[in-house]
DNA sequence: CTATGACTTCGAGTGCGCTCTAAGTCAAGC
DNA sequence: GCTTGACTTAGAGCGCACTCGAAGTCATAG
């Protein structure tokens, strides 16, 4: 009575490949997908659930290998929750020390860019008011300031 | 008179190893290191700012091979300026892009996270208030949502 | 003078996360 | 019945960004 699909159907709501399901069922990180009569895997909606987790773990930096474990957790029952909680956690910590650390990243790329608009008009002038040879003059003194 | 120093100083000074200095040269990320007599490395100020930018780059996701080709831009001089200008562009508006998601993503992990902590006290009150037979039972319905 | 140790080059190796190939099975449409 | 095409397996291959090993050179300390 339960839907359930194929793995090229489930590629496609999952927007991962037939070729991905695959692996990550046979490293242990999706254990127990049905099979129809002919050996064909068929996945329920609750394996799309899981898949979709397990995209926004990797997607948030988790490595493989950790995934992995949480899924190991998982198949312990109910006497892991605690453990896998304590997991989520120690990854959204991680999550968030690398968003602060985009944060600056970021605000020291618009620095960069905001010189390089810079040089930029500086040139666009000189070439206007001065001519081509002040062009070839300003090509030395700023690009020796290239970083 | 300017000061230099040798590519483990460099290491040190910008935080990666000089395997990874020597790397970065060779692909073409750092073309123009001094050498002193002897055939050796010698970084100079701007050199160790660069190696921070290139590291910047990376930090934010920039592929090896973009930098390269910004690189190859920085060696024509200043008629690349624009282009460069609008490299970096691209590149901060995709780290917007990622920063974003991340968001998003971090905003699923808190509702996990929060579900995981919420079946936790359910299972520490259900074995508080009626034994271990009632842990037993609350093990079965919520395992089927494992997501 | 010798020994230490930081340096040099070139090329091979590593770890990660897929990604693909080859050879074969099976179900459904014509 | 035949073809098409999605599926199956085991295992090899790939792209990325390093990372390391081997063999040799050289400068400085003792």
């Amino acid at each position: 009575m339960t839907p359930t699909c194929s793995i090229g159907e489930a590629a496609k709501a999952t927007g991962m490949t037939t070729h991905t399901l695959r692996y990550y069922e046979r490293i242990g990180l999706m254990p127990s997908i049905d099979r129809e009569a002919a050996g064909r895997r068929r996945y329920s909606q609750s394996d799309l659930d899981f898949v979709g987790f397990l995209a926004l773990l990797r997607k948030t930096g988790m490595p493989i290998r950790e995934m992995v474990e949480f899924v190991r957790l998982m198949q312990q029952g109910d006497g892991s929750v605690a453990d896998r909680a304590t997991m989520l956690e120690r990854h959204r910590s991680q999550l968030l020390v690398e968003m602060d650390e985009l944060g600056r990243f970021m605000a020291a790329l618009d620095a960069k860019i905001a010189f390089y608009r810079g040089r930029e008009r500086e040139l666009r002038h000189a070439s206007e008011s001065a001519g081509v040879e002040a062009e070839a003059r300003t090509s030395d003194a700023p690009a020796t300031t290239p970083v």
